[in-house]
DNA sequence: GTCTATATCCCGATAGAC
DNA sequence: GTCTATCGGGATATAGAC
């Protein structure tokens, strides 16, 4: 009764489709506390929902963190995927998927430390390599191409370039490169400057 | 009196240097459990002291995580440091500062991941960045001798190896190389690679 | 500087009714 | 599929004695 009040004030998620409702919550809830802030207890509160009724959809507190993960591998290799179309050079391609990767760390930063920061075991949760494998693809193609010859050496620098990229992505939200937008699109910046330096110089990986 | 067993077989920290030996319990809690799990009630109960005591050395629990992110961000500046002695190139000395870095991550992951994963507010505690000038100074200096006239392009190539050094090991703590100390080694020379990519082309930073 | 004792709060998870 | 009710546990932090 007398959470009736907050479920009416955020939507009535009542017998609607709670384990979607749950992973934005839990989204909203990662952004405002961090990952470690999260609880599945939280997260029904603001439903107007009983703490039982979660686990009809998920089977603990990580299995909810592994979905917003999940969601984040896709969003991220999405963002990352649209940026390198349309472009001429392979080089170009990747410091653009390297700017779109830390744009996304930046612009979602919950979707990112669920994927990256929530201590999930990832060898257990095969669908999270799944989802994050697009993005491995989107960084190998031009990587091979640029390699032609070599063997392994795209995959050398698709592994460079994913590193440095999240490199800069995690001390962005760490704070070292100061604070506000300016400080987004610095480290976007040099992310994607790092990955051409990377290219050029690519004869020195392995 | 229930208690004493644990203390005595722990060693006595009672009236010793409460304030080091909560540093060192912190470690291990975080080793053993992740920054997350840890708390200053068990730390504690491991020193066979009541959940009071700590209160007279820190005023809460995140003043504890800082003093053990400081003691990291000292121990990581001086593991880079003494790495990159006694080589003649400066793009070797910033390889082996890469080797060091990622090294010690693996090598003590609770004192890096307090440093970077604690979700310390940095800007409040400036004994941080105090701690961890040093490595910045050790990785700036060659980078600063490649990069000879160049206004700002030691910096640029400091931060890019950093942030590449900086990837390579978390991603690395996030198990995205594999496990065991084989993937640690490969994570550390990628890092050692990867410098020296950024090095041989760093006319494309910036 | 440490202990006793306690207040206060939050969490995960489950059983059983509806 | 959700609720009621609850068990069992653990955390931070403080007040006051010694």
């Amino acid at each position: 009764m007398k959470n009736m009040k907050r479920a009416a004030k955020r939507g009535q998620y009542h017998h609607g489709d709670l384990a979607a409702a749950l992973v934005d919550t839990a989204v909203e809830l990662i952004a405002e506390r961090g990952v470690a802030g999260f609880s599945l207890a939280e997260a029904s509160r603001r439903l107007g929902v009983t703490v039982a009724a979660p686990y009809r959809h998920f089977a603990d507190r990580d299995a909810l963190l592994a979905a917003v993960a999940a969601k984040g591998a896709g969003e991220l290799a999405t963002a990352v995927v649209a940026q390198t179309h349309g472009l001429t050079t392979e080089a170009e391609r990747l410091a653009a998927g390297a700017l779109a990767y830390v744009r996304f760390a930046a612009g979602k930063p919950a979707l990112f430390q669920a994927l990256f920061a929530a201590g999930l075991d990832k060898h257990k949760r095969p669908e999270l390599e799944a989802a994050a494998a697009p993005l491995l693809e989107a960084l190998c193609q031009p990587a091979d191409s640029l390699c032609g010859g070599v063997p392994d050496s795209g995959k050398d620098l698709t592994l460079a370039v994913l590193a440095t990229c999240h490199g800069h992505a995690t001390l962005l939200l760490d704070g070292a490169f100061g604070p506000g937008p300016e400080a987004v699109e610095d480290a976007a910046n040099r992310a994607a400057a790092a990955t051409r330096a990377l290219v050029a110089g690519r004869d020195a990986l392995r």
